[in-house]
DNA sequence: AAATCGTGGAT
DNA sequence: TATCCAAGATT
């Protein structure tokens, strides 16, 4: 197909979308910042985030003059947290090695942490029009579909194949508008359950089409059992406030605030949590049980709540924190952390017991 | 190359 | 209810 580019293009003028948050200007930084928040991530959740991490950080000079955590609160029930601290981490790097403005071309943008091949495109060419190619899951959708191309995407040999195809698509001009184009097709129409072939520029060449095989392409990812996990976690309680702890900044929940987990082979909680913690509690109060679906596993959460009556010394290690119950909306928590919270300040859970509040 | 890393919506 | 996975990057 000679004028993909075109036709794409000429589709997206008509009916693309044209009014989301991050579009209409050429700021690297807002374009950035819609990336990365992009990145694995639906439009719908993602605007109420950028509204307010845009507000709070206008500009990179003001994101890299915060501390992180504040950074990480504007992104607690995001995900990927990563992107967050990269994000930060990538702001300094701006302004520090480049004097506070952009690198200018995607390879050196790609260079900067958490911008990889795909988002170093979209950003460049949205900024100032470089002719770079992305292959994101709109991209990948699409031209698996339009030319039949089998094998699972994510597969090596699969991606090394579609980035050329991508390629070797691109358009002399109007990068900026196809980039977008691409990822609207693939957002709107060419979706993954039910696409709108009947209104696709691509009907009467597309081969999945011609084959009966739109259902079929992309070829789905391989299946996978998912393992499911137990942990259970301390609700601490003290004049009101709940104890947090800070994670480490790799793995799960990553620099986030979390309520401390109670190692496998702990029984006794009370008993645990004054060794651990200097703190006299009250016998532990089983919260409500719930189910967090990650990704690669399942966990299944059980809160134990625990009033601390005293304070012998809390033995703090730097991560530990109390956070007065009200301002859990400003923490940077994850969802589930969140969720608990909430739950404690929805009335008769302490019909029975000590109060959350006061005394 | 394959795992890891969140969350919520759609089907 | 179970499954899939969205404007991917990193290790």
């Amino acid at each position: 197909m000679s004028d993909f580019s075109i036709r794409l293009i000429e589709w997206q003028r008509k009916h693309g979308r044209h009014d989301l948050p991050w579009q209409g200007g050429h700021d690297p930084y807002r374009i950035w910042l819609s990336e990365i928040m992009l990145q694995q991530t639906r439009v719908e959740t993602v605007i109420p985030y950028y509204e307010r991490f845009l507000a709070r950080f206008p500009d990179v000079a003001a994101l890299a003059a915060a501390p992180v955590e504040d950074v990480m609160a504007l992104w607690s029930g995001l995900g990927y947290y990563a992107r967050a601290r990269n994000l930060h981490r990538a702001a300094r790097v701006v302004m520090d090695a480049h004097g506070g403005a952009f690198p200018r071309s995607a390879a050196a943008i790609a260079g900067l942490p958490g911008i990889g091949r795909s988002t170093a495109a979209a950003i460049a060419a949205f900024a100032w029009g470089e002719r770079a190619a992305i292959l994101d899951g709109n991209v990948k959708r699409v031209l698996c579909r339009v030319f039949g191309i089998e094998g699972f995407p994510g597969d090596k040999a699969v991606e090394t194949r579609l980035w050329a195809l991508a390629e070797s698509l691109l358009p002399e001009r109007g990068i900026g508008r196809y980039i977008q184009a691409q990822m609207d097709l693939g957002a709107t129409l060419c979706t993954r359950a039910r696409p709108a072939c009947a209104r696709c520029p691509f009907h009467d060449d597309c081969v999945a089409r011609r084959d009966g095989r739109v259902a079929a392409l992309p070829t789905a990812r391989p299946k996978k059992v998912v393992p499911r996990r137990g942990a259970r976690c301390a609700v601490i309680l003290h004049q009101g406030a709940v104890l947090l702890e800070r994670r480490p900044p790799a793995g799960i929940w990553g620099g986030l605030l979390a309520l401390p987990e109670l190692p496998a082979e702990v029984d006794d909680a009370q008993a645990w949590s004054a060794q651990r913690f200097g703190l006299a509690t009250a016998a532990p109060r089983p919260l409500a049980p719930l189910t967090h679906a990650f990704t690669h596993f399942v966990l299944e959460l059980q809160p134990l709540l625990l009033h601390a009556s005293a304070i012998q010394g809390l033995a703090d290690d730097g991560a530990l924190c109390w956070l007065p119950l009200g301002a859990h909306a400003e923490a940077a928590l994850p969802a589930p952390v969140r969720r608990i919270l909430d739950g404690l300040a929805a009335p008769g859970l302490f019909d029975e017991g000590a109060p959350a509040r006061g005394a």
